[in-house]
DNA sequence: TGTACATCAGTGAACGCGCGTTCACTGATGTAC
DNA sequence: TGTACATCAGTGAACGCGCGTTCACTGATGTAC
């Protein structure tokens, strides 16, 4: 067919450049629209404008076309958990509560990285630099938590820090898959994820003994306390939210 | 082929009897087994024994046996909620607790269940019966968090009890999805799902105010108190589950 | 009790489809001299 | 600066496969009389 290279190809030559580049591209916009499950390696270089043979030349094959996602995706979720903890500052509940948050908005901001990296059943351990990144991102929460157990009233019974952090961890996860993810099955909720994730950790850092209705001395404005009865949330519809319809 | 009938199909004859049930376990079999993304309309045919097109006489499609597995999943899953429960019985913090642990055991029991009720992408409000199905469960969680709510101790801010409802939901979830599952995608702990989730409920509800390293008053034994530094899971290898190997 | 017949729940062959994968190939790029 | 050649990154045709779905069919069951 003499038209092959007036057909769309015409701005690249026959070699495209930056495949590899273009075909994670691509699939994550596929993760995002469809799931990890329903993204197959053929759509991924159609996608790509490239014929279905040649994504070999960059993956083995679908799934480590999947673990280098995931992999990528720790590595930007690494960097979101440590900007938003920032080394403790301005105080370790500030900050806890803010790494919080960014685990929400990585959730909710990169659903395809969120699914290659948690629900898409890419086994952690499938490679040494998937495994390394995710360690790197996890011990951001468990510096955190380090530090935190560090600071717990005494007095107050507490669990080993490596615990916190997964609670805090699980937490997260848990409105996050839940009820922040950007697909079509999550559940519809009377109250935001942030509202409902960083009540649930404010209620949890009370448990610890921390004050959070005032914060600890010597600074001033923070996140809202706990809210109280009749606050956002109440007052709504009795339904289910795992019913909730539309 | 003259074999048909001595061939395997032997013992029942041309009817199958139940083939309805039959299909449904035998979907549970494999997603079970592979998870819901990887199980087939196809497959399910052939473990009960049938032909590929046997199926279309009892489910419009592949959906609709998934959803029907799913609704049954929150049927069996309100019962064992419920039963956990046990309106409140001793007290309601023992019984919120109880609650807490029965969610586990479904997730770690019945991953298949878990996985179509959660995770498989089914809507909830694909049908009626399946979302009433689902709003039942959610129920047990939401009359439990009312009684919660009626209980704590004056002075504490707390949400309102829907927000209760949904901080134990998702902490029950964060854990069973991130650790609990049946399947090889979840990650390694330095410690029980069971022990992380009841001390992560236990700060929760310390955290509301009530007192948990002793019981409410009029009642003795109880699930022990949060863990205190030293116990189980501290002095553990230090790395992180995310990436932990084996 | 026996028979005719309607209904029902399966069969098996066929179809179109898209996927994953391989293969010999070819056009483009870069480099040695 | 020019040319020969090796290397590389794509092509497109081909394959086998399993899935979903439809179809006319047929064996079994139950029921009216």
């Amino acid at each position: 067919m003499s038209w092959r290279k007036e057909q769309g190809r015409a701005e690249r030559g026959y070699h495209h450049g930056n495949l590899k580049e273009a075909l994670l591209q691509a699939a994550l916009g596929l993760i995002a629209e469809k799931g990890a499950a329903g993204f197959t390696f053929a759509d991924a270089a159609r996608m790509a404008g490239v014929s279905a043979a040649a994504p070999y030349r960059h993956f083995r094959d679908r799934d480590e076309l999947l673990s280098s996602i995931a992999q990528r995706g720790f590595e930007q979720f690494e960097a979101r958990l440590a900007a938003a903890w920032d080394d403790g500052r301005p105080d370790t509940v500030t900050a806890f509560e803010r790494v919080g948050k960014a685990y929400l908005a990585f959730a909710r901001e990169e659903p395809a990285f969120y699914n290659a990296m948690f629900e898409s059943g890419v086994p952690v351990d499938a490679n040494a630099a998937l495994q390394a990144a995710s360690e790197r991102a996890f011990n951001i929460i468990r510096a955190a938590a380090e530090r935190l157990a560090a600071l717990t009233p005494p007095g107050t019974p507490r669990p080993p820090a490596m615990m916190m952090a997964l609670h805090i961890w699980s937490m997260a996860h848990g409105v996050a898959s839940l009820f922040s993810r950007g697909d079509a099955a999550r559940r519809k909720l009377p109250m935001s994820p942030d509202e409902l994730l960083e009540a649930e950790v404010l209620i949890y850092l009370r448990g610890l003994g921390f004050p959070t209705d005032r914060r600890p001395a010597g600074h001033s404005a923070g996140p809202p306390p706990v809210p109280p009865e009749g606050s956002s949330g109440s007052g709504l519809p009795p339904g289910s939210p795992w019913g909730k319809p539309k």
